[in-house]
DNA sequence: GTGGGCATCAGCCGATCGGTTGATGCGACG
DNA sequence: CGTCGCATCAACCGATCGGCTGATGCCCAC
């Protein structure tokens, strides 16, 4: 290889962290910095201006998603691959719009992170085999999918807590009715046809919890 | 030290692994084997005789607590160390009442990784802080908590389908009087007051999803 | 400028739910 | 042997839900 390839880590796992960077080393990858947290990421890629950013989704304070936006927003050249455990559609979704580079899940072997490493720095879009597959899906199926509304979401969320339509309406300072609407429109969306089987779809999906 | 701690590690995420591998043999200790899946770990642990296992819960096929279970019936002498992401109520319980040495978590610094295995080899009992927190918190208060029964879940389980009362019943064999009176136990037990919350407090606390 | 998604509201109605009370049989534990 | 948890069932009833039809206003995109 003509240059060696700078790394920064974020994950909130010390463990994981340590997995990760032990491997890029491992290959002759420069790992430059680590992180715990999302704010600390910003600060790293900023100052450190590296190759690739390898990030966890799921951390304290900043969440992985926000670090992507806030990064596309300096317009940073860093490459971010994401390395998560989950494959939730909201999190996947979210991650690849908001610019992430590549999604890996972390059951993937240390091959495949060695080399979405490499592709990520040339700029290339790499995705677990089980992300794109959910993609696709998604891309295909525009039907049974859909995201929920920011309005949606809230009634959700109060109906996930044994909230009554009539006390999610007084909550939100609507009326009744429109509370049942929303909950048509989620019904809907989410391909069910009661608030128990939405609430469950809804964490199946990384929407709640 | 006197001897090298002998230790097999078993998670089916590689980056994982390889950050505790990592980490053990930076601290002298012995891996004398890597699994990626719970048969895995019991075949090592049976011919390898470790010190100690570290033992992701979550696994495909044979899970994390089978495994102990299984260890304690072959009262084989290994202690366990589980390391994993999740803290909800039911994987904890259940791996301690399986016969975990100590429960750790994947947010541990890694010096606490260390002096965990340390321990766990002396037969000592280690747990997260979060995770006492929570055993703790069940011993105080045995009301809001409470175990659900098996025919508990599966009702719960079909309702997070979406399942009416009456599908319920015929699908499980018995009447809607029957299920009614399960659902009014999961209820109570759980703290709701109806099957949308009871499906969201089952996904919080590890019963679901 | 017209269509589409979103948020808001109304009224109606049958289906379903959740609470209550009370009862039986069974296995476990002391 | 009594008690306790679990699973099973019954009948009743008010409250709530979910579906349906239809309507208004807003904003954005094509």
């Amino acid at each position: 290889m003509s240059r060696s390839i700078s790394i920064v880590v974020a994950d909130d796992h010390p463990v994981v962290r340590d997995g990760v960077v032990g491997v890029l080393l491992a290959q002759g990858f420069e790992v430059v910095g680590q992180a715990g947290d999302g704010e600390e990421a910003l600060g790293l890629v900023e100052t450190l201006d590296p190759d690739v950013l390898v990030l966890d989704l799921r951390m304290p304070g900043t969440s992985g998603v926000e670090v992507i936006e806030r990064l596309r927003a300096k317009e940073s050249r860093t490459g971010v691959l994401v390395l998560t455990t989950f494959d939730t559609d909201t999190d996947v979704v979210a991650a690849i719009e908001a610019g992430a580079t590549g999604y890996l899940l972390k059951d993937a072997p240390t091959t495949d992170l060695v080399e979405a490493v490499r592709a990520t720095a040339a700029g290339e879009t790499v995705l677990s085999p089980a992300v794109a597959t959910r993609l696709a899906s998604r891309l295909r199926s525009p039907g049974p999918s859909a995201q929920l509304s920011q309005r949606e979401r809230e009634v959700l969320t109060l109906v996930a807590r044994g909230t009554t339509n009539r006390a999610i309406a007084a909550s939100l300072f609507v009326s009744e009715a429109t509370v049942k609407t929303h909950l048509g429109h989620i019904f809907d969306k989410l391909g069910v046809t009661d608030r128990a089987a939405a609430v469950a779809r809804a964490y199946d999906r990384g929407i709640l919890g």
